[in-house]
DNA sequence: GTTAGCACTCATTTGTTTTGAGTGCTAACA
DNA sequence: TGTTAGCACTCAAAACAAATGAGTGCTAAC
């Protein structure tokens, strides 16, 4: 069978109003409310045909339809295709976003170095402004030079190791020598890492250390320090993985379901498993993402849709912003918010 | 009416059934549970007699009784005031922690200079052990010493402040400078800060503060340095709320209800408001604290019962640990195990 | 190809009955 | 005087039984 420009056009109005009210829609809703002409038995046998297709389905017989996962796949890759083509509500929407980033930006310009919280704003506004679940990780795939390294005493067998990075994520980690080190010592120490370690990223600096303990094969201290800078940096290049609005899921019936619901949260607590949201990073071509129902590679959000954006900020700094919501959710309205988002995140960021 | 000895046996025998099954419990039970040798009319005459008194309710005209929040009061007080006699199940629960803090030991020995994240590993690992929520705060009313400071140059006009707490707090901040600093001014500079700032608290901070301003009060840049330096230690010594088993919550139906579970999900997320479960601090007695129900000053947890304790570490670092669970929470357990993790948490603390 | 009409389905709502756990009260008993 | 057996009573919850109505598929006519 054929899926020709009527009926496309039916299943986009199922789609529409299902977003809306979250109920099954039948024929004679159709009928009226759309701009075609037609009578709920015309639209009754294309719905059938489009059931027989698999774009919609009948909860019970005696019920409207919903769309499938592959409806909605439908749907959203429409959505996508036309979507340069439409100025519709960006306008309002663009305003309204610059306010709420002029405010986060003011509030945490001057937190600019724990990005953290920057990131934990962001997904927060984000997600009181679309009602939706958020999710933001920074430093997709790592990569980034190390920018300063540091190696003070805070004590007599106390050295602190602070590190920052190109993305301004900033390390610190205490431990301790079981020798002494002279003054002299920690000022060579100090020299010989920054000529040595600045400028090198995770995986450089991991060659450099095979290269470096065996130059320098005798001193343990060396050795140790390297180690412990290694593993901080390894850490600091980590993806980091923050959420707004998780409570947000409480606002879809569908979602309220107790065990759906926990599940759900225990998903988003759990960031390991958030990752796999994120890992298969396209070629960036900036594309946005999008996983329905079954698609998602989180068993947990199988009822729901995740739409996903990179951002790739001016100094090669990367990451993922995701959308979590019932499969009902306004793929329009997100594609939107996040196609602007990312395009702002770069000025928040860069100001530091 | 007065609360004969009798009268009590039985009100603890409908809070210990009603503990353990969550439903209301009627006189039969009682009279066939319990040792005493009393017949199902006995104990509802004196069941009336403790609902008259507001002990026990019923929720309905034909159903058993259920504690209100003045019988698990009287509960909780009375296990309290015999809890140093008890030794029961101790040893055991002893044995089961002691395992699992030297996993978190082992596993963050290393990491201890991220103490969020120390936290963070306990706050699990306790509602792992105990199937409730918890929460733990560090650092309660402040008043902490600066151990180190340390000002470097990252690029040209971007400086870097480290600051050491004394209870192993680290925070950092990259902040612009407008004007050039030779490396020497940054050394002096440097110096000059480990003299008077090291061993201060943040109020004490606060005070010299005026005063250094006073005396170089020409200096815009030195001033700048204290007023970022001021303003990051206050951010340092801010109480930090970590919690833990969030989704425990779904492990009680009576907790269930989805709007109940929304609004507790949305408190616990909520940090600041979680502090009022800490700020009044009891004069350090030590003692383990109950908020049942109503007694709770966080709303959203009228269903729940709150039990905290606060720990003291060597070096004057306190805070406190909170364990939040449904009204019909095992709070024989969860003393003994707060009193348990209290005593263990300062070896864990005191080994960084 | 479209539509009106009709019989049919079935989740949901509403109402009714049954069941049973639990109570309060009274009268008898130790 | 305190305890208990017995009985009538209450009421939530479960089970059952229409009634409702939104929505369908199919057929026959336009």
């Amino acid at each position: 069978m054929e899926l020709d420009d009527r009926k496309f056009k039916i299943l986009e109005a199922v789609i529409r109003n299902y977003l809306q009210t979250g109920e099954p829609v039948g024929s004679r809703t159709i009928s009226k409310d759309s701009d075609m002409a037609l009578s709920s038995a015309t639209i009754r046998n294309e719905m059938a045909d489009l059931e027989e297709m698999g774009y919609i389905i009948q909860p019970h017989t005696s019920a409207g339809r919903i769309p499938t996962d592959k409806g909605y796949r439908l749907y959203v890759d429409s959505i996508l295709r036309q979507k340069e083509h439409e100025i519709s509500r960006r306008d309002a929407l663009i305003k309204k976003r610059e306010n709420e980033l002029a405010k986060i930006k003011e509030e945490y310009a001057s937190k600019m170095d724990r990005v953290e919280e920057v990131m934990q704003a962001v997904a927060r506004t984000l997600a009181n402004d679309t009602n939706y679940t958020t999710m933001i990780s920074s430093s997709v795939g790592g990569g980034h030079k190390i920018k300063f390294v540091q190696l003070s005493r805070v004590e007599q067998h106390k050295l602190l190791v602070v590190i920052v990075m190109e993305n301004n994520i900033i390390r610190n980690k205490v431990f301790m020598i079981s020798e002494t080190l002279s003054d002299e010592s920690l000022l060579k120490l100090n020299m010989m890492l920054n000529t040595t370690v600045t400028g090198l990223t995770v995986e450089e600096l991991e060659r450099q250390l095979v290269r470096l303990e065996r130059e320098n094969g005798s001193q343990p201290l060396l050795r140790e320090v390297l180690d412990i800078i290694f593993e901080t940096v390894r850490n600091a290049d980590d993806v980091q993985i923050v959420t707004g609005g998780t409570t947000n899921i409480f606002k879809y019936p569908e979602l309220c379901v107790s065990e759906i619901a926990r599940d759900l949260i225990t998903a988003l607590e759990d960031k390991k498993g958030l990752s796999s949201l994120i890992s298969p990073v396209s070629p960036d071509d900036g594309s946005i993402r999008f996983y329905i129902g079954e698609e998602t590679p989180v068993k947990s959000m199988k009822d729901c849709s995740v739409v996903t954006a990179t951002y790739e900020l001016s100094d090669g700094v990367s990451g993922t912003i995701g959308i979590i919501g019932p499969k009902r959710m306004d793929y329009e309205m997100v594609v939107e918010t996040l196609n602007n988002i990312r395009m702002r995140l770069d000025d928040l960021f860069k100001k530091s």
